[in-house]
DNA sequence: CATCAAAATGAAAATGAAAATCATTTCTGT
DNA sequence: ACAGAAATGATTTTCATTTTCATTTTGATG
């Protein structure tokens, strides 16, 4: 469709404003938290993200940030997780891994695939949910922990 | 194995006292905690579960929640999983449900059952991971938000 | 039963990431 | 250039969770 239209982000209304050049509906500021994202193999909090956003050379404000990571949340560009500890971690979503994660020290490691890329959701489910991305995780005891413990 | 044991649960050691009678590694409050946590068929918080056990006349100070729902998890007796807005739900390990969240509005639904109950953790992983539960969260738009978006 | 040390508790204070506020700046279309 | 709308960011606020530490409880031993 070619359209002018306007995004309320906000809210998540949309208003068409005339009939033309189709824009895209990431903002120059989402392009430069993705583009930094994108950087990193690892994933990123919101702290670590800003930080590195100021050392290179992208000034950017911490809500702003914030509210974009948000955003492209809910566009499906981005996924998040939370660590044991509560921070929050950021990664493109078409990133293919997931984690196992120690109960006991709180360390995370790469598990690269995805053990249920296969399967999909429920299809009683699906017919009302508009799928973005999923996350699976498995939490345990890493060898070190384990041993500890014995 | 017949043996007294004290379990020091801020660090993880055990230290064998004598050979005697084993005692159940769950201490009263412990056995609380899952008992109020069964008494529900949803998850609680951790401040919702606090005001559940005083309501119930299980007096129990806040610090002792937290702490010891910590050991529960590390003893593979619940788990948690994180709300998008940061809160922490907490559930007995046995049950077998897992989510369909909104990124937009934030409302979860419970899938019953688990698509990945026959899929094990790749192997190579497994030998160093004493697996203890794992995670499965569906993110996307519920039907209200995706239709308000468009 | 008395004693002693280790562990657990809870009231209160501290923490810190994320959210909210709001004055200011930037955009967009006319 | 102008006007209204949207976005930004410095700052403040929030609030669940963690930490601290003095007190209580527990459990083994003589």
């Amino acid at each position: 469709m070619i359209r002018m239209i306007r995004y309320d982000q906000k809210y998540g209304t949309k208003k068409i404003l005339k009939t033309m050049v189709t824009k895209s509906d990431i903002t120059k500021r989402q392009e430069q938290l993705l583009e930094e994202l994108n950087k990193y193999e690892d994933e990123l909090s919101g702290q670590e993200l800003h930080r590195q956003l100021i050392e290179s050379g992208k000034l950017m404000g911490l809500s702003t940030v914030y509210r974009n990571l948000q955003i492209l949340i809910k566009q499906g560009l981005i996924r998040s997780r939370h660590l044991p500890t509560g921070e929050v971690l950021y990664t493109p979503v078409d990133r293919d891994f997931h984690h196992l994660t120690c109960v006991q020290c709180g360390e995370t490691s790469k598990m690269e695939g995805c053990p249920i890329k296969d399967i999909h959701t429920p299809k009683e489910n699906t017919r009302k949910f508009q799928l973005l991305f999923h996350q699976l995780e498995y939490f345990g005891l890493c060898q070190n922990c384990y041993q500890a413990q014995n």
